[in-house]
RNA sequence: GCCGCCGUAGCUCAGGGGUAGAGCACUCCCUUGGUAAGGGAGAGGCCGACAGUUCGAAUCUGUCCGGCGGCACCA
């Protein structure tokens, strides 16, 4: 800044000097009136600032125009969206106060507060009316105000609930309100220069209510949801990846293949269908082999435990309203929820000597709870289900190596189903718990102390532990998007204090083990939900319930057939013999849209040379195969993984 | 649990104060056809449940049940 002198240094190194302090679009200009034009914001050493923003010291700035690829601009469009989303409710309905409105994965909200709900109707008006505000050009203008000043005027505008907003932040920092037309929102920004930069590629979603401040104690807002892209064309293929993710919704495939259903005589409990269930023991004799080999041991505990045991483990307190309960004998049982109490019975059974520590106890345990209706989806969240559960009863000096074996067989097992990109949560104390602090400070240091010995990168997640340990937990995602908690691993010195637990230590004293609670595919159910979606119903050979159909061209080679289909049977997979009077167009269609993934055709050709016409599902043609060489092929690809 | 929307045949959906419709699937008949729908006929519904309004309710109103989308919850 010598001489007064500004030096704006661009990306590519090039230096621009000015006489005077200037705003990030006259930079732009200066540049080019190309680049002035597509300006949405500065980027001033490595943070995004407004285009209007002053540029008064010397200084490194990028300018953020819609061409820009990645997250930061569509972030900028979004929470614009969200501003233009309020300027147009509160113009069509001045009666409604706004709240918060921030941009999220693929588009933004806005939470309203308003006696009458909004309909379908008003979606669709109220996204009309942000269109003619986008076209009206609004200059979208930062201001900064005394907070007291702030609170008052939304106070005198009726908009009670951004007044708390403003009174809740701190006296000393400056409250930024953002003016465009006659709508001024708090905000602490960027933003675009105009509303015109927002562009039309956005569109509202869906209505739904939502807690004020996230708390259930609270007032319901209505919140509106909409997605806005760079251009209509990033808009139509979000609007179609939507609709493809629809199709591989595991409700509707559960039902087109015959897998499972719901119904309301047992909500939240799955009827497993034969082909489902075919699937659902692929999976767990899959599992139960490599816990075999990870020198886990099976166990099976009772359903039905009385209330005592409930309370001594600190669930009847926490979670009685969430158990199903029944009467007989003048005692109380409940329908178990969790396992592990029911395994410390087992552990507690006779005497352990430190010589037998780890041990880990497994059980595909059956639990069940009541979950808040609303919570109900598919056979992801339901009322009854099976955990692939296990405890592992260790030492202290045990958590750190046990972990890292456990999250080596959790990848190992994910990557049999081609889950290589897990998300993985850790989750520390929560309000409501069980045992001392001091007992959090070395459970959670002792996790996260093994979850570094790991090294896989994880992100935290404030208050979410279980109320007896911190957790780790492993994230799927579901075809529309949405986070699924399967696996888990949780370290619990609660417990075994709790349901007095012992060992036999080298110094021949009692000592108290820990345990650590671990899944890895969580509930059965859900696992077998994700997988549906996963594979859009296409599943591997060695998971698919039907492998292989046998499937004539006429009459004539239906004992051929027959010989086939007991030859595919005597190796071990699953078939099913399709002679009917139909074309073979007709079957070739039919067996393709059930998704079975191979079909094997015969007609008189076949049945005289003993060949196969070999056509695997998602392929355009069919190979005639040696019917010998099409088997054994056949056989190979359907070997379960690890067995 | 809370807010909003929805509930008609096995599935997808139309209709709407005067006793219910389509396509696919299903059953039967004809067709023996070489790799994604051959033709014909037939059967199938207490219009989610209960109450109310009405001469009359699948249709209007209310309550409940269930589903869907969020929120909250998730040992």
């Amino acid at each position: 800044m010598e001489n007064g002198k500004i030096d704006i240094t661009l990306p590519d190194g090039s230096v621009r000097s000015f006489d005077k302090a200037l705003s990030g679009q006259d930079l732009a200009m200066d540049i080019g009136p190309g680049l002035a034009k597509a300006a949405l914001a500065l980027r001033i050493d490595g943070e995004m600032k407004d285009l209007k923003t002053l540029l008064d010291r010397d200084t490194a700035v990028e300018i953020v125009t819609i061409r820009e690829d990645g997250d930061e601009v569509l972030e900028l469009l979004r929470h614009d969206a969200a501003h233009v989303l309020a300027e147009a409710a509160k113009e069509l309905y001045p009666e409604t106060q706004v709240t918060i409105g921030p941009s999220i994965e693929n588009g933004f909200y806005y939470d309203f507060a308003r006696e009458k709900p909004f309909t379908p109707d008003d979606l669709e008006k109220i996204e009309k009316r942000m269109h003619e505000i986008v076209d009206r050009d609004e200059q979208i203008v930062r201001e900064e105000w005394a907070r007291d000043a702030a609170v008052d005027y939304f106070k005198s505008i009726g908009e009670h609930y951004k007044a708390e907003i403003i009174a809740s932040i701190p006296a000393d920092q400056p409250i930024g309100i953002y003016r465009q037309g006659e709508f001024q929102d708090l905000c602490r920004g960027p933003h675009l220069p105009s509303t015109k930069k927002l562009g039309h590629a956005f569109k509202l979603m869906k209505l739904a209510g939502a807690y004020w401040r996230g708390d259930s104690r609270n007032e319901m807002l209505q919140r509106i949801y909409g997605t806005a892209w760079r251009n209509e064309k990033e808009l139509k293929a979000y609007l179609h990846r939507l609709e493809e993710a629809e199709r591989r919704d595991h409700r509707k495939l559960g039902r087109e293949m015959d897998l499972f259903h719901l119904q309301e005589e047992a909500v939240g409990m799955v009827f497993w269908h034969e082909k489902g269930w075919t699937l659902y023991r692929t999976l767990e004799n899959y599992l139960r082999h490599k816990l075999e080999v990870a020198d886990y041991k099976e166990v099976k505990t009772p359903q039905l435990v009385d209330r005592k045991l409930w309370e001594a483990s600190g669930h009847w307190e926490k979670f009685r309203d969430a158990m199903y309960t029944t009467e007989s004998d003048e005692r109380t049982f409940a329908l178990k929820p969790m396992n592990c109490p029911c395994h410390v019975q087992i552990f507690n059974q006779g005497i352990t000597s430190y010589r037998d520590l780890p041990l880990r106890m497994a059980e595909f345990g059956s639990c069940h709870r009541y979950e808040p209706s609303g919570a109900l989806h598919g056979i992801m969240r339901v009322r009854g289900f099976t955990q692939d559960d296990a405890h592992i009863f260790c030492t202290e000096d045990q958590i750190t190596s046990e972990t890292e074996i456990f999250c080596a067989l959790l990848l190992d097992v994910y990557k049999d189903f081609g889950f290589t990109d897990v998300k993985v949560k850790f989750s520390d104390r929560p309000e409501v718990r069980a045992g001392e602090d001091e007992t959090w400070d070395k459970s959670e240091g002792s996790l996260r102390e093994a979850i570094d010995a790991t090294g896989l990168s994880y992100s935290m997640n404030p208050g979410e532990g279980a109320f007896y340990g911190p957790k780790l937990e492993f994230v799927l995602t579901d075809a529309i998007g949405r986070d699924w908690q399967c696996g888990t691993l949780q370290v619990d010195f609660v417990l075994p204090e709790r349901l007095n637990a012992n060992y036999i230590g080298e110094d021949g004293a009692k000592h108290r083990p820990v345990m650590l609670h671990r899944a890895i595919f969580g509930s059965m159910e859900r696992f077998i939900g994700i997988l549906i979606e996963e594979y859009a119903g296409r599943f591997p050979l060695w998971l698919a319930p039907e492998q292989v159909v046998v499937a004539t061209i006429t009459d004539e080679a239906d004992d051929y057939a027959r010989e086939v289909l007991a030859a595919l049977k005597a190796k071990g997979l699953r078939a099913s013999l399709d002679l009917r009077n139909e074309k073979i167009n007709y079957k070739v269609r039919e067996h393709s849209l059930a998704k079975v993934p191979a079909l094997l055709v015969a007609g008189k050709r076949e049945a005289e040379e003993k060949t196969i016409s070999v056509r695997r599902l998602g392929e355009k043609h069919q190979k005639v195969l040696d019917l010998g060489e099409a088997i054994d092929q056949l056989v190979e690809e359907a070997k379960v993984p690890g067995l």
